[in-house]
DNA sequence: ACAACATCCATGACATGTCATATATTATCA
DNA sequence: TGATAATATATGACATGTCATGGATGTTGT
């Protein structure tokens, strides 16, 4: 995992390879605070991506399984108000899911736009190890941060989101929509 | 921006699309944690590239061009590994840089697998835009938090860090770790 | 009923994170 | 020195975030 910065470098590169002086004007906090969030995304889904390797799930495929076992049976664009990533239309994401077998579709009863998605006997059977995956990773989490740590930076994070469209999707997830 | 949620649902739909039933297992608060980091970091990616656009520049690309500007010249290697994004060999990303006379590339002097990255006049005349749009959206973000939630927010994103690859590039980045 | 608009979905394009692999070069060590 | 390992880079494959487009269907207002 971690490079081998800690082996003593060959003194052979004129100029350093990584711009070894140190940089002239250092980023401010704040631009420090955005990479970190990118730096902890990253990272964080690395993580989920080699856990899920098992069930041959990304980290995008696990998420539409999560909703749709809370939630089944869901429209495209239904899963989509409730994606994170809010990507429009999740196609291709679902359609994944269905040539992978792990989730299916009926037409909608009323609008013939629409097609409903429900997980199949088989992605139902992947909750198990999504779930596994979550605890293991939340475990991880709950060991670095505390308690408090976790509901401030929750807090500040919510902020962060205060008035974009992608709050909306965290809200319908968590609890404070109930309804559209 | 904000989607029609406001507006009164024709009631057609059965079941709706959204599952509005109250979700039965909510996630846990470090679940919630997550996806709040994905949700921020989406959404920050969202301003960056509308905002670059008008330099015709990605924030991948500009996270390039700005690290060029402090410590270049640079091999591949040495800003893949200043790029938050490690990842492996930012052959592509420079690439695309070079095809639009934003970066310029030497031999090395003494290994002849590397090559030199440096910024072309034209990069740096795109400095200028890339520093307004960092300062911008940093103004946006101390709009929403204060000095004391930049700081713990950061302390705890470190420490969702701790110990993995990618942290040695925030380090790199951000004055920590001032040689290899 | 008709026109205008909105919504649902599919699809293609582009960039890029991630991984695996291949080649050239360099470093290390017996 | 010669073999082995490490490193630098390029490239292809895959998934997917993002945007734009287009066709089908629904809704609304007249």
């Amino acid at each position: 995992m971690a490079d081998k910065d800690n082996a003593p470098m060959v003194a052979s590169l004129q100029p350093s390879e990584t711009g070894d002086q140190p940089p002239t004007g250092f980023g401010s906090p704040l631009q420090e605070l955005r990479y970190l969030i990118l730096a902890v995304q990253r990272e964080g889904n690395r993580w989920l991506s080699e856990m899920l390797r098992a069930a041959d799930l990304t980290p995008a495929q696990a998420e539409v399984i999560s909703i749709l076992a809370d939630r089944e049976p869901l429209t495209l664009s239904g899963l989509g108000k409730l994606l994170i990533c809010e990507t429009g239309s999740p196609s291709r994401l679902v359609n994944s899911l269905v040539q992978k077998g792990f989730v299916a579709q009926d037409n909608h009863q009323t609008d013939r736009r629409a097609k409903l998605f429900y997980l199949t006997p088989n992605g139902k059977a992947t909750l198990a190890l999504i779930h596994k995956t979550e605890e293991e990773i939340d475990g991880f989490l709950s060991a670095l941060l505390s308690d408090q740590e976790i509901k401030y930076t929750r807090s500040s994070l919510y902020k962060l989101l205060g008035g974009t469209a992608i709050e909306q999707a965290m809200l319908r997830r968590f609890g404070y929509i109930q309804n559209d």
